[in-house]
DNA sequence: TAAATTAGCTTACAACTGTAAGCTCAAAAT
DNA sequence: ATTTTGAGCTTACAGTTGTAAGCTAATTTA
């Protein structure tokens, strides 16, 4: 890679880095504008265009590397489950460590999924989806359960451990732990319930 | 009531009406304008502030209205269950019945849920509150269940519920169905986990 | 070595924002 | 009958926004 195409992707990174940096509880993606991501990255307004097309198209870069890094993330938390200990604690507890480590992250997927831009959304729900596939995919392995039955479970479960990852966002990293004990029940009664279901029928 | 109070109410109830028929799926409140409330509604900008201090006090409004509205029309629909058929199944029903007829007043709940503005967020988490202790209630009588497991059933199926209501937004309502019949099927995986753990301790 | 490309810059502009100041005139209070 | 009140208005201003036009200078290509 040439000098040039170098200096170009160190911009790049700035901008997307930026962006990421800004927000907060108070700061949606949203809510910045092209300039105030352009003043923090170092680069006058206009040059911005010579690395996205606007700031949908940043948004969206942010939305695809921040669905990636979770799930590599959970997928390390993961391994460290089948070393022993119950999957169900040690994935919740490993979702309360990324919030913790890069909130920001959690923050633009979980709130460009009730945003006003369809564009957003749908790239919001597809990493959603990838996060469930897995995780159905594990169930459907690990309990022998017909694929709509566990997907249907996958994605329960996911729901409750995205909603308890939005209310722990706003809570200091000491206050969580009450929090990840509900969580776990509640991701125990949906275990047990689907079982229950399964064997019924 | 006065003549004068009278136009005043009339004129405030404009301004909420023309913020609630300005959302959208593209517009959320915190994207309205304090100019655009009061054109649509007929007014000049600065008559806005003879209503509300300002668009925080408007939006505060309009959650505390819509969490009050969205609780009667499900206790309507609880009503329904009581004479006859699965609490379950219609209870899904009737939210989406909800989501049908008043869609924008579940829309700002779900989007300001996870806003950026503190005051908002704490809003609708109240008005979400309220929805899980009718619940909780309701199982820790009928289930004769200790109150904090209730608690944290009620509110798994209260975060089920928004989260398949949230999906049902973006969807024509004839392409519900499917949706609903999964979460009908994700309410009774809590529902009879719940029970599982409870009669094995 | 000469020409072409391009990341980043400066300047400029029109659109929109929230809101301050102060007027009008009908209703309410005295 | 007179005064006070207040909902709604017009005008005005400073701040911010996205982005168009065109320059500069250094890298890359021919």
């Amino acid at each position: 890679m040439g000098v040039r195409a170098q200096q170009k992707e160190k911009t790049r990174r700035a901008l997307v880095d930026a962006a990421f940096n800004q927000l907060s509880a108070e700061r949606s993606f949203s809510s910045l504008s092209l300039r105030e991501v352009a003043r923090e990255a170092g680069i006058a307004p206009t040059s911005f265009y010579r690395h996205f097309k606007d700031m949908d198209e940043l948004g969206l870069t942010m939305v695809d590397e921040g669905g990636l890094t979770l799930r590599q993330l959970m997928r390390k938390g993961r391994q460290r489950a089948a070393s022993g200990g119950s999957v169900i604690r040690t994935s919740a507890e490993t979702f309360m460590e990324v919030l913790d480590s890069n909130p920001n992250v959690f923050r633009i997927l979980l709130h460009e999924r009730s945003g006003t831009t369809p564009a957003f959304r749908a790239a919001v729900a597809r990493e959603i989806r990838h996060f469930i596939a897995e995780l159905a995919h594990y169930i459907e392995q690990q309990a022998d359960r017909p694929s709509d039955a566990a997907w249907a479970q996958a994605e329960a479960l996911v729901t409750l451990v995205f909603h308890s990852g939005a209310e722990a966002l706003d809570l200091k990293s000491s206050q969580r732990k009450p929090l990840t004990e509900r969580l776990v029940l509640q991701l125990r009664m949906v275990v047990k319930g689907a079982e229950g279901l399964a064997n019924r029928y």
